[in-house]
DNA sequence: GCTGGCACTCGCTATACTCGAGTGCCAAAG
DNA sequence: CTTTGGCACTCGAGTATAGCGAGTGCCAGC
């Protein structure tokens, strides 16, 4: 039936815009449709025993429910555009005289996707892990410590702090160093993580292979640093969080880097922007909001783009918003 | 007159403990104090004639202003000791075996502190423009793009993407890198922001200098970027943040990095902990919340932890709490 | 100066009532 | 068989009123 349809997404349409339930006039008035109010009341109905709406109580308008919103993002939202030619294009600009340096192009990308949208805005950058290493430095700080750091070609600088238990000469370092180079430069972090490593004899081979256990640990940490967010605050604008008791778990699980990273990760798996509604998210916490998330990236080096927001969320303009900077994303990462 | 600190001493900690205004006879019965509720009433009167107490309505009981809880916090707050010996010894614990790398390290302190005061903690890191140049690497990613990197003496590491109009050969950055080495190890971050470096001439000169004003502008986003935080959801838990409004413009500041590191920055000035109460603070988002921060590490690099939380703070605790923390990571970074 | 007593204040809660948006259903029209 | 106007009904939100009680201020007596 296409009316039943029409009436559904005029419904979400007007429950996104006002936040309260909506009744069978306000769908007629606005949304103009070529049928009374009594008629839509007969369809509202039909929608509710079908499981699209629901109803707060009898003498009250009707909601979308988690299925109702689905409905109305596989049929229209997809389609439309919800930004502005000026908005898309003030992103790709945005995005390029920003950040040459990884982890401030992540934390502009959130901000200005957050911005964008209101909601909060949530980017995982690519995985350190599938990069390939192409240099590590050893300095020297003090006698007894040094820093060990790793350059990827991915650009990306990992570093940590390395204590030794006797003092150990600057030029040792720059041997082991050498030698380190040479023999991984190119090779996968991962593959340095696992161990799957040679490792050679003798006093510089000792300390090589502490060096090697500690960039591992450099791997495992990496990728537990790799979320940012922005625009929390903007979240306490929407009438559904008014009251804190809403809010606190949602908070909670944001401030949770790895939760974030195991939530989001399988949308890598996708092609094109996913949208979860409510009890869709595989978290009882993301259980009253909805997430819009795609990948970015190629295959060397995949990370994920998102916002997170209440379920009566504009999906039109949130999908746009993040197929838009998940693309500029790309291109700018395919530029090296 | 010590009768009257006593009492209001034991209304703002009872108030602290119930979040409700305080009445007379509470007071009494579960302070014993030596003497009747009327007399209470009496003192209690006069402590709001003089600015220290407020009444919400006439039959209320009673509430500290932002100067009751400063008397409060310069008669006895700063002298008990808030913790437990066993939380002491524990920050130290875990301050120690976690974090070799310097933003671990602001991370895990932002949480620590966060944790042990259920109130949001901020952590500055030390400034990296008063550190000295340990070595610079330029590693070529592409033929048109290398990735810069600095290594300071205090273990910090920044780095930033650099783009070439024209094809330059990996050597040639080889070349550079060793130059500048030669030139600026040892030189202050300051020094090259501000161009007090003598420059070359030649075809390297000028790609010297390119790779200098890189540098410069990492010393500048190095210090916007010094700002971690931990436990905004521990906030939502407060009862003065229920609802959302009265928390947006303390969320909306905590985002801003810019802004947290100005307000706090002159924390640096002072040698102990420095406790602003309510309209004491700076800045009008904070003048329903109270701010404990004290500086640590010494003069070869100084950084700022604190706690912000309702002015119903458990002043005795977070003023340990962030004395504690500021102790170990003075000690933990002057082992260097 | 301290204390017990007492009248008074005033926010909070509960109860009762009205109002109106919105529904469901029916009978008539298309 | 579908659509529509009409109508009785429902039920939450908003308002008015009353009673309760914690807490106060003040006074008279110790």
């Amino acid at each position: 039936m296409d009316r039943r349809r029409t009436i559904l997404a005029a419904l979400v349409e007007e429950y996104i815009r006002s936040a309260q339930p909506v009744g069978s006039r306000a769908i007629v008035e606005r949304y103009d449709l070529p049928c009374s109010a009594a008629t839509v009341r007969n369809e509202l109905a039909i929608l509710e025993e079908t499981g699209f709406l629901f109803q707060p109580h009898t003498s009250a308008g009707r909601v979308p429910t988690d299925a109702g919103y689905r409905a109305f993002v596989d049929d229209v939202a997809g389609g439309r555009t919800g930004l502005t030619t000026a908005e898309v294009s003030s992103v790709g600009q945005r995005l390029m005289e920003h950040a040459s340096e990884i982890d401030e192009l992540m934390r502009d990308t959130a901000a200005i996707l957050s911005r964008l949208t209101s909601y909060v805005a949530v980017v995982l950058s690519p995985a350190a892990s599938h990069a390939r290493i192409r240099k590590i430095d050893i300095v020297s700080l003090a006698s007894r410590r040094a820093l060990v750091v790793v350059i990827t070609d991915a650009g990306t600088v990992l570093d940590r702090m390395l204590e030794f238990d006797e003092e150990t000469a600057p030029q040792d370092l720059v041997a082991v160093a050498r030698m380190l180079n040479e023999t991984l430069e190119g090779s996968h972090l991962d593959d340095v993580g696992e161990g799957r490593v040679p490792s050679r004899a003798g006093r510089l081979g000792v300390l090589a292979a502490k060096v090697l256990t500690v960039v591992a640990e450099l791997v495992g940490e990496a990728d537990r640093e790799r979320v940012s967010q922005a625009g929390a605050a903007a979240l306490l604008a929407q009438p559904e969080f008014a009251e804190s008791s809403t809010l606190r778990p949602l908070m909670t699980l944001l401030e949770d880097g790895v939760a974030m990273l195991e939530t989001l990760s399988d949308v890598m798996r996708e092609r094109d922007v996913v949208v979860r509604i409510g009890h869709e998210n595989p978290r009882d916490e993301l259980g009253d909001v909805s997430v819009v998330a795609a990948s970015y990236g190629d295959t060397s080096g995949e990370g994920i783009v998102g916002v997170i927001g209440p379920t009566r969320m504009d999906y039109p303009r949130a999908i746009s918003a993040v197929r838009c900077v998940s693309r500029n994303l790309t291109d700018r990462l395919g530029e090296r």
